[in-house]
DNA sequence: GCTAAAATAATAGTAATACTATCAATTATC
DNA sequence: GATAATTGATAGTATTACTATTATTTTAGC
């Protein structure tokens, strides 16, 4: 990405952190290692006294950034629906022809994640990994409804809606674009968690991407052909 | 389901409990009413303490069955797909189209849940709703790849490759029979995950029912007409 | 460059969790 | 009726998930 854009930030709802952690140098560190410790001991096992012991911080101070852990995870996953939604638009503004955009979209939203120098504290492929395996145990919770009623999913929410109405936008007579959008997301997360872990129930593997699969069966879904 | 099936039981990986629960009544008693508990609290909240309480029995006795809470949701969940394996496979059974096997497989897999009288102390209703809210915390740990390798996930991989091998019989030449039959199952709990919480993202509703979306979407995919 | 305010660190403390261990009381078996 | 097996009760430990208080350091304004 860009160099000029590095000013960009990504909007993310203020309910989610006591204190903006893009706000000084410690909240920078605490996402940015957050991440980086999630990903190495797992959701379950992170606390903030060891993520404070990692960075030489206090888990007192940890503590003023983010109510807990679990709103922790809400802020990086918002973090990431945002930058995926980002992309996407950027990535299909000038294209006109619906097909094409929607191809356009899936590749965007299915393909492997790389490092994104525009957000210098963040690291994309990491950040994709605990998405892959930890998104999930951000909404199946019982709190569901109220944190839903706070806003804390409105990016993911929008991001299906985008990807709901480009679909429409080729088929306008399919009955389930919505849910078709949503499949697709949350399979994506699902078929690389088991490219990884349980490669005898995907056929993703080092030849064959979950976006083929993906685009494959939209295209199939939509009726459409390859070129539009 | 028929009487005359009450001495059936689903075959569990005996690594999965200390002492098989389906031995004495104490044992059933737990299960049973974990189900319910999880389903009240959540998983999260959930402990043996609480479990204990309120079958009036004790913290400790309930640890002479299981290790710890994860596994006793390994047991359900494994008794879940157990169940959903052996259903699939008896309705479809005397079905030799294969068109019509795959779509009576989907049908059962995406159905809404009802209860099974053939397991009394099991209410799968209430079972469905806990795999349809918990059972990814089953295998998004940090372990599954040794949980794996002591088979706890068997009963869902034999699911999940039965299904594959229906949609290969419909079309050898599709390329990802493997993806598709996993994206299924676990799109399925999803979609009704939605229903419940999402609405806005999902086509799902009191009209239209998850099969209906599946259904159209394998038969789109494979090129099928529902005529078989 | 000094002061005041803000931010961070250190320490202590609490209730709950996730167990383990021990021993007592019941219940089943032979 | 004795013995073994099961279950229950109690206690104890390390860790988690915090909150509160106070000390120290950093920063910003003048």
């Amino acid at each position: 990405m860009d160099v000029l854009m590095q000013s960009l930030r990504i909007g993310i709802n203020e309910k989610l952190y006591i204190k903006d952690p893009e706000s000084s140098d410690l909240g920078k560190k605490i996402v940015e290692e957050s991440i980086l410790l999630i990903d190495e001991i797992g959701f379950e096992s992170f606390t903030f006294k060891k993520l404070g012991a990692r960075i030489n911080s206090n888990e007192s101070s940890i503590y003023r950034y983010f109510e807990n852990k679990h709103k922790l995870l809400l802020y990086l996953a918002s973090w990431y629906w945002g930058w995926m939604e980002y992309r996407m638009v950027f990535d299909t503004n000038g294209i006109s022809n619906p097909v094409e955009k929607l191809s356009k979209a899936i590749e965007v939203l299915t393909q492997n994640v790389e490092e994104d120098n525009a957000f210098s504290h963040i690291n994309e492929v990491v950040l994709n990994k605990i998405i892959i395996n930890e998104y999930s145990k951000s909404y199946l919770v019982k709190e569901v409804n109220n944190e839903d009623k706070n806003g804390y999913f409105i990016v993911n929410k929008r991001l299906v809606g985008r990807l709901s109405e480009m679909i429409v936008a080729v088929d306008k007579g399919y009955a389930y674009p919505l849910s078709l959008a949503s499949t697709i997301l949350e399979g994506t997360l699902h078929q690389y968690f088991l490219k990884e872990h349980f490669p005898m129930l995907t056929n993703c593997n080092e030849n064959v991407t979950p976006t083929q699969f993906f685009t494959d069966l939209i295209f199939r879904t939509l009726n459409l052909n390859v070129n539009g």
